[in-house]
RNA sequence: GGCCCCAUCGUCUAGAGGCCAAGGACACCACCCUCUCAAGGUGGAGGCACGGGUUCGAAUCCCGUUGGGGCUGCCA
């Protein structure tokens, strides 16, 4: 079997030192595309070897974030901090071989020299001066001082650098731990990596990996591919402590994520017919790294809300529902998933169309839920209070909804939940703003504040159905008496 | 400062020398629909950073400038 038959195998390298944030989340999303494009394998690597900065919990933020996305991985996850002696093992290796050689500078020393010599980073000082590895003495890589690396890049194409512009690099620290771009190297190597697909920021560290990848072993080189950062409004890359865009916060608000998915994939890739909202099936189909924009994206949230919109209305109204429910049983913590399905599953078609997230249902369904219900006090004021016809006309309501809920016999109503049908309580409506000369549009808003507690939101009659005849007749009766106190 | 990357509407993009007096989408504005708000429909405003080349012809190729970004750590 030659090279080129090689299984792809490609890997998702993040390190746990931070919630897992969407930049994260689009790496490994195009590392999956390409991995099961080619029928390959997707290797999870957690890159903890920094011990000051890395924890356990974030891993598992990375672990549920990529479940959360459907983004499946085949290997791993792998430990760098359980890998330590495989890497100390390649540096000894490199030291035996001449690649690399023990410096007992320190960061003083460094800089002390460097202000005579006006270069910037290490100087060789120790690269001639034999010293043995040992406690206190880290061990640098011993980069050539001529000829050029080059970076073959899936999205950029060549990328060269001149040898002398990079510095003798640290591999082992001098407390003994070894450094990620050992690590990095070691790793792929041993995991048979094919492709390295990764952010742009990692660019600058490439020519060094190739030099130690090429001083290691006589193995092919890996393909790379640097996908553009995902920058924040101010064209910076996201960074975990600046920007608040972590997965988990997106689940949170109720972001689908076959929606979040759909957009990381054309956060920076388009397929050819331009289209924007489609199933996984068409980037597998169709996703091609070479056509990976240059430029950085920014993470626009807008625009993923757009998207969650779109998918939401998509759903099927039982799914809606099962979605959303939990959003609401977070909310209304005494109320049972039973109790609350009753009265969504008849708002469910009504509701799905007003929201771009699970978490706004809270917002349009709370009248059914509030209990002491109050309506929001400046709609309250300015539509009810304010207005000069709300109390006649909410009487007027009152009298009608009434009579047609008794049905000609006062006494037949106890606590009927049978209520009075969204047809007839328009009719009714209609016929209260008809004898006010007025429109219903008009008419409608001071019932709707009164009842459902704000100026916008689900339909009138057919919340007013959903809410049962017993709330409708309360809170209108609240009102009315409200006024009444009032005109006083 | 050094090295590297990038540059099409505010944003995400289509564009691989003539099909581009630059197309789509989000956001925005207007209108339609309408019981509110949405959703949906129709329309509108809005862009090839600049300067040189190459070419019969450049958003597309080359060079420079400017601007932005990344890296420059014994972080990843």
């Amino acid at each position: 079997m030659t090279d080129v038959d090689k299984e792809v195998r490609v890997r998702f390298a993040p390190s746990p030192t931070g919630y897992f944030h969407v930049g994260g989340a689009r790496t490994a999303l195009y590392n999956w595309l390409f991995a099961r494009q080619h029928g390959g394998k997707l290797i999870l690597r957690i890159e903890d070897t920094d011990t000051e900065r890395s924890d356990s919990s974030w891993t598992e933020g990375i672990l549920k974030a990529l479940e959360w996305l459907h983004i499946d991985i085949d290997e791993g996850p792998y430990f760098q901090s359980q890998r330590k002696d495989l890497y100390l093992a390649a540096a000894e290796k490199l030291f035996l071989s001449g690649h690399a050689y023990a410096c007992d500078c320190t960061r003083d020393d460094i800089e002390n020299r460097k202000k005579e010599d006006s270069k910037p980073g290490y100087d060789n000082y120790c690269r001639e001066r034999g010293l043995v590895p040992g406690e206190g003495r880290a061990l640098r890589f011993r980069v050539p001082d001529t000829g050029v690396t080059i970076v073959n890049d899936l999205v950029r194409g060549e990328v060269e650098f001149a040898n002398v512009s990079i510095e003798d690099f640290v591999l082992v620290k001098s407390n003994g731990d070894p450094l990620f771009v050992l690590a990095v190297v070691v790793d792929d190597q041993d995991m048979d990596i094919t492709h390295i697909i990764r952010a742009e920021e990692h660019l600058p560290t490439t020519p060094k990996a190739l030099l130690l990848w090429k001083a290691l072993s006589n193995k092919r080189l890996p393909v790379f591919a640097h996908l553009p950062v995902l920058v924040n409004e101010k064209r910076q890359k996201l960074s975990k402590r600046r920007d608040r865009v972590a997965v988990e916060d997106y689940r949170e608000m109720g972001i689908l994520p076959e929606a979040m998915f759909n957009y990381l994939t054309v956060l920076g890739w388009a397929p050819k017919d331009g289209s924007e909202i489609f199933q996984p099936e068409k980037a597998l189909a169709e996703f091609d790294l070479g056509q990976v924009n240059h430029s950085p994206a920014f993470f626009d949230e807008k625009r993923l809300l757009f998207f969650n919109g779109q998918y939401i209305r998509s759903l099927a109204d039982e799914d809606f529902m099962a979605r959303g429910v939990p959003y609401l049983g977070k909310a209304y913590p005494g109320l049972g998933n039973e109790e609350i399905m009753r009265v969504f599953m008849p708002l469910a078609s009504v509701t799905k169309e007003r929201v771009a997230t699970l978490a706004e249902c809270v917002d349009l369904l709370s009248f059914l839920f509030d209990d002491p219900f109050s309506p929001d006090q400046d709609d309250y004021q300015k539509l009810v209070k304010e207005s000069d016809f709300a109390g006649e006309l909410i009487k007027d309501f009152l009298d009608r909804f009434k009579k047609a809920l008794y049905q000609d016999d006062e006494n037949s109503f106890p606590d009927s939940e049978k209520g009075v049908d969204i047809e007839s309580i328009k009719a009714i409506l209609v016929e209260c703003a008809d004898a006010l000369g007025i429109k219903l549009a008009k008419a409608q808003a001071p019932i709707r504040v009164s009842v459902l507690g704000k100026r916008a939101g689900l339909p009138l009659f057919e919340a007013l159905e959903v809410l049962g005849p017993k709330k409708v007749m309360a809170r209108l009766e609240n009102a009315l008496a409200d006024l009444a106190k009032n005109a006083k």
